[in-house]
DNA sequence: ATTAGCACTCTCCTTGCCGGAGTGCTAACT
DNA sequence: AGTTAGCACTCCGGCAAGGAGAGTGCTAAT
């Protein structure tokens, strides 16, 4: 059936979709009629249009209003008819920049292209980073921290810093965590967290009884406190952004919903985590995204890679009325960007 | 004038401004007679309420409406009448519990405390975190951070970790790195940030031409990368608690100011900053606050402290319109809770 | 000094009434 | 056949009028 469209009908359907992308609107024929150039009656848009609701892609509010995409309609757009939007020069170099003016570690790398991302498309921007367990790490590093406190610190050869804290260790000497950081840091060569932390239980049951009892506590500390996972972290940028949209603004409820979604990781988390592998870009509209909590959204998202992994994605949330055709090649570029950004790390 | 008001007339306000709190509503005279037990007939308590409407705590928001408390009111309020109501057991527990489950470093606590802080009052709830310049260190390092980067971690008494990264120095090899890092936390034993700075440069002067050339350039790298001072941080919690309250959920533009700002670290910053030296809790009504971007908005905050020196103060963010007698001990609370915590670090 | 009474003022809700936009259907046209 | 003009119909949104309700200010009596 979706194939079975004759080109006039999708290109009504196109201009549909357009018109309400801009207008937020129902679009009447009439105004198709014009923007067609004359070509075809509204009447004769009419009967289109009866055609396309009763195929599922448009929905009438009332009796005698214009019609509204539905969800079927604007994924249909989306997968057929958009016309992508190139990128302006500006749009670009704004980019590069923010990229280059994330020069901290990773988070600020990600949370300035994220801001920007979100400044260009005028929507809500994410950045979902995986838990770090599969990277390479780059180093490793005990460190005092008051008390009887040692903060493991960790770093990851794209940029990612972490920090455990190891309670109720209070009698390691600078020059202990010192030697045993050394030694933690020839495990870790090369390896991923997981690898390391297989590493040191192994080597936990080879040297435990041998060696001396201070390597033995640091080893059997550090495997403790590598032991659960870290969560993976998520960025938000440009909450404000949701405002701007109208189909939100006048719905307090809904609003309230979406804000509490963004204080809750986890659903960002469900939200973005489907786009993570898949290397092309990932739209979801409306109901088709499985998040209970968040009907009637839609999400933009891509998956940026550390050379042959993903490591995240980064995406849009909005409504489903979005600017596709400007906003894809956006959230294409961010991240083709942190993928190169991370490539020469 | 204010003093210059009998017990009766500031009853009358007390209830005023209490009722109002309850109901977001103007309130009229009968509401008051009745509650004040029929003591006063409504006709008494309108010729009260003319005073203090004339003394500039009252207004109306039109002729025949009720009262509505002024931020004079308010003012007052908060300072001569307010009757504080003492923490639930329960809050205290959960407050403690959520201190406690902060086990991971600092920012962790801190991100805690302020999240169970927005539950129990249902306001938005911000820490910030002065510039941990002044702090004293607990620990440096070094580490090897992929490609020719090197980060520099440092790690606060009170837990704080901060990671700057040094780019182009490529060919420090790990073992000269760790020397280096050794050489650093003698530096810095028992010093602040801006004295490890000071000490540095001192440090540089004396040994460059002398000692090897390795520590000449790491001393310097160190110097440069600690150069300017880290912007300190903000953590917002239940934002979207600012949609509960219906002065801020009717108001698009307001919300929409409210959310930019918290977007703006800047803002934030300066909305608080004034709390964090003293150690009383501090609350701001309306236009009170110098903030611009914000009128109508009462910020309740108190600094908390590591040992002697402030380092942060923590809030929460609502309308005019916020239950004192709850929240004020609430923020009390949790801002003696987070001195106590940094105590025993 | 307090209070009852009363006229007055505003808001808010309901109701009813247009005008406009847009549709569906039918009949005529190409 | 497909297309179009014409027309009756539906529904929304805005606007005005009217009435109920809440609350006030003032005055005169206690």
């Amino acid at each position: 059936m979706a194939s079975g469209m004759d080109d006039r009908t999708t290109r009504v359907l196109r201009h549909i979709v357009e018109d309400y992308i801009a207008t937020a609107e129902p679009v009447g024929s009439r105004t198709i009629s014009k923007k067609m150039g004359q070509t075809l009656s509204p009447a004769t848009i009419r009967n289109i249009m009866a055609d396309l609701e009763e195929a599922g892609f448009l929905a009438q509010p009332h009796t005698s209003a214009g019609r509204v995409p539905t969800g079927a309609g604007f994924r249909y757009y989306i997968d057929h008819l958009l016309a992508r939007q190139a990128l302006a020069r500006g749009e670009m170099d704004q980019l590069h920049r923010a990229a280059g003016e994330g020069n901290g570690p990773a988070d600020e790398l990600v949370r300035q292209v994220s801001r920007l991302l979100s400044n260009l498309s005028r929507q809500a921007s994410v950045v979902v980073v995986s838990s770090p367990e599969q990277q390479v790490l780059s180093s490793v590093s005990l460190m005092r921290a008051g008390g009887d406190r040692i903060l493991l610190v960790t770093v990851m050869v794209g940029g990612w810093v972490q920090h455990r804290l190891i309670e109720g260790e209070p009698d390691l000497t600078g020059d202990e965590l010192e030697k045993i950081s050394a030694y933690l840091n020839e495990l870790a060569e090369g390896r991923t967290l997981l690898q390391l932390r297989a590493r040191i239980l192994e080597e936990l049951g080879k040297e435990k009884a041998r060696y001396d009892r201070v390597m033995g506590r640091a080893l059997a500390m550090s495997a403790h406190a590598l032991a659960d996972a870290a969560p993976g972290e998520v960025f938000i940028e440009g909450r404000a952004n949701i405002l701007e949209q109208p189909e939100f603004a006048e719905d307090v409820h809904r609003l309230k919903r979406i804000l509490r979604a963004f204080e809750e990781k986890s659903v960002i988390f469900r939200l973005l985590d489907r786009a993570m592998e898949s290397r092309a870009i990932r739209v979801s509209v409306g109901l088709e995204n499985t998040v209970e909590e968040l009907p009637d959204i839609s999400v933009v998202a891509s998956g940026y890679r550390q050379g042959a992994s993903s490591v995240g994605s980064i995406g849009l949330i909005g409504p489903v009325r979005m600017d596709y055709s400007r906003v894809i090649p956006l959230v294409e570029y961010a991240a083709s960007l942190l993928t190169t950004m991370f490539e020469d790390r």
